[in-house]
DNA sequence: CTGAAAGCGCTTACAG
DNA sequence: CTGAAAGCGCTTACAG
């Protein structure tokens, strides 16, 4: 921030993108009726010198930064603690954040008008929580000088924007080579879709763990559906209704896994003695069921304050140190996990 | 939002305060080559026409506007459930919310810069949820012209200052009146700290229902400390060792009743069998415990819509409904409450 | 779709 | 300390 560095004009603006003031005044207040060419020259322009609009500036040399954070699902235990490491940040960083739930008709047009409408703020950062945004429309983003980081582990990482999330896949090695050393050797796997990437991960860590240690994996002990209890509820029902049924389960998240848990309880079940149970994201739930549950923690605050640590540098045109971060996960163990009965 | 009322100039603010346009503009530039009695003129035009500067001014024709929301305490439940009302509420009502973590350090000249820059950004409309703000510093926000609404089952209702919170009273009377009518006869009560508005309002509805249903009030049965888990397996522990112990306890909150649940699991203690458990609040873990709790729910989200929708009639001048609104409390039945044995 | 011209709201520089 | 005059940065209305 070297402050009173001259103030950009939009005359500047007009001069580098070769148009009149009039021209690129137009650009800047989103009106349509400009040539795409010519929109796409201003809009440079305004990048590369950096020009504020008036409102953009704010009084009293530039009063704290907003940064948007849009999250779907505000509902889940896995939004919230990301939404605490970020605000953590924010208060650390000492901008503000402006909290918006996904609307749940992100079409294109209302992206664009949306990117519009953040931009004419000054509003520049903005935290993508679980967002499932097409490349298209993280574009739009970018034509409009914002800054974007995704915190997305349902998807596959888009091409130029920077991603934040855990290391799913070691994680759910690490859960899996608990239980089989402990002795398990009939392991079973409850999931949410297989088409989510935290999920695909996960589930390969646990067949990387497999292999790793000499089992044999057995496609009947795994159950994919969706990352709820009643999933959990569901999959050890069926999984203990095997002839050969599991004796420990790792489950895709700590939503499955209280399904497993209180599922076992209703069936007699006895956990761990009879039934080992580990989840994944150590949400704060795994401390009220009984047994607490052996859990991989996500750092989902360090999650939250990376992205927006992220956003800002982005913002500041500072480098980042990876497109694609991937915070380290730790097992936890507690009380839901023990030897195989007879051991 | 009588949207496109026409904007007040400095122009008119001169003319009104009988001055020319660049003194105003001195004034409001802060400058101080200006008679107090100039000055002072000025700023009674500016309050009385409501003009402010294009910087206060949000941009694209006043886009959505923002609300602030400062909850202090962002890790419990309660506080999340609020702000997801208040987030449902923001998305109906086309306003954005600015979120802040309250800073430990609100002391009375930070709150006064605070609510200056507020001003200045145009952000004139707050929701504190469990603030403990005193009443001058509420004042200085209405200096400012800044509108507050408070969530704060903390404290005693502030004069002038609207307060959404639910009816804490009836709630603890219908949650011992729940214990009694199945039977009980020694019910106790663990709450938080006494002086805490909400728990003297839920543990006097206790006390209210003992009277009523004609059982004998023992001020052994009643335990106070803090609204966590620890308070609840303490309190149970010096509750069961009495002479003729409770067969039943009404926690003043549900971390507390999930204290309960773990240390008579601990001590081989049946709950409901020997022990019905009562909760209060309702958030999400009452469902994870086993048995699931039975809690009185507060309708937190309700309250965040309320109380977002109060500070943006406040902020319209628009009247509102009461200064001090109770929304009801309902209790939900579950499994963790059942007749005493032997009946 | 573009830009010369007019205009708006505010600030600055300066004469009194 | 005040305000007429000049000026700045931007937007609006409109001719081409």
């Amino acid at each position: 921030m070297n402050g009173s560095a001259k103030r950009i004009t939009l005359a500047q603006v007009a001069q580098r993108a070769g148009v009149s003031v009039p021209t690129a005044s137009k650009v800047l207040s989103g009106r349509t009726d400009v040539a795409d060419r010519t929109r796409l020259r201003v809009q440079k322009a305004v990048q590369d010198l950096g020009y504020r609009s008036p409102h953009e500036r704010r009084p009293g040399g530039d009063g704290p930064a907003l940064v948007d954070l849009v999250i779907a699902g505000l509902e889940s235990e896995y939004a919230v603690e990301v939404m605490r490491g970020i605000i953590d940040g924010a208060t650390a960083e000492q901008v503000e954040i402006v909290i918006s739930s996904m609307t749940p008709d992100m079409s294109d047009a209302n992206v664009e008008e949306w990117a519009g409408r953040l931009r004419q703020g000054g509003r520049r950062r903005l935290v993508l929580v679980t967002s499932d945004m097409s490349t298209e429309q993280l574009a739009v983003f970018r034509v409009n000088g914002i800054s974007v980081v995704l915190v997305d582990p349902r998807s596959k990482p888009h091409d130029g924007v920077p991603t934040v999330c855990s290391t799913d896949w070691a994680g759910g090695r690490a859960a899996t080579a608990h239980l089989l050393e402990l002795g398990h050797r009939r392991v079973g796997y409850i999931g949410g879709a297989y088409e989510v990437e935290c999920n695909r991960a996960r589930q390969s860590g646990y067949l990387a763990a497999l292999v790793e240690l000499g089992v044999d994996f057995d496609r009947d002990l795994v159950v994919t559906g969706r990352f709820d209890p009643a999933t959990g509820a569901d999959g050890i029902r069926r999984l203990l209704a095997l002839p050969d049924p599991p004796t420990a389960v790792f489950c895709g998240n700590d939503a499955i896994a209280t399904g497993v848990v209180r599922q076992a309880d209703a069936l007699g079940i006895d956990v761990p003695a009879d039934l080992s149970v580990v989840g994944f994201d150590g949400t704060p739930m795994v401390e009220n069921t009984i047994p607490r549950l052996t859990s991989v923690a996500q750092p989902l605050r360090q999650i939250g304050r990376t992205a927006l640590r992220t956003v800002l540098q982005l913002d500041r045109g500072e480098p980042i140190a990876a497109q694609h971060v991937e915070l380290a996960t730790n097992l936890v163990v507690r009380d839901s996990t023990a030897p195989p009965r007879g051991r």
